[in-house]
DNA sequence: TATGACTTGTCAATATTTGGCTAATATAAG
DNA sequence: CTTATATTAGCCAAATATTGACAAGTCATA
């Protein structure tokens, strides 16, 4: 599930327009369609916003939001898997440290 | 292992100065210290460029280096390990599909 | 002290991202 | 067929982030 997709559903599922939200982000509508559809990435600040507006959790859509620039960022790599996984263990280390 | 320990590792192996090896990526010896140490990121071009010189395996140095830039991404969020585990669940489908 | 290797701090150049504006498309109602 | 509303597309400017150069600093060694 894409940040943009999910934002989509539970905005609809709340009878909200892009409008509204749009203002509510401060900025124009265009720009919440873009980030809807995934054409321009949200800003942090911007999903903590969302969750609210949208009485969603938090974690939840960080979460989303998070994977798919990490996505984003390994895409194209051959090695992505494999740098993935040292990610993972150096969050591990860093965690338990 | 960082990236620019590893640099650092192989270009003294090598008995190469940091001058020399800046002096290839068209970069300032300055530039090249940051890089080393972690301070600034070195580009993917220039990570390619530095297997060639420093005569090493191009991916083994692409895959620390793309850790690196993934780990930066989301070392300070509480969701990074889910984000990782989604990303890389992502990278599967798109391999396998 | 003098020299060479490396590091630090700051600023300008460059590139990337973000957002606004206008116009286009789509859908539905009259 | 028009009109009205919602959403999307394209383009350009503003804002922000990244990259690099330069000057000055430290550290080690002769």
């Amino acid at each position: 599930m894409q940040f943009g997709e999910r934002i989509k559903e539970l905005r609809e599922s709340q009878g909200l327009l892009q409008r509204q939200l749009a203002a509510s982000l401060e900025i124009d509508t265009p720009m919440f369609s873009k980030i809807e559809r995934g054409d321009r990435r949200a800003k942090r600040e911007q999903v903590l916003k969302l969750a609210q507006l949208l009485n969603t959790d938090e974690e939840e859509l960080l979460t989303i939001w998070l994977a798919e620039q990490v996505y984003q960022l390994v895409e194209n790599e051959a090695q992505a898997l494999q740098a993935l996984k040292i990610a993972q263990h150096d969050i591990n280390q860093a965690n338990t440290k």
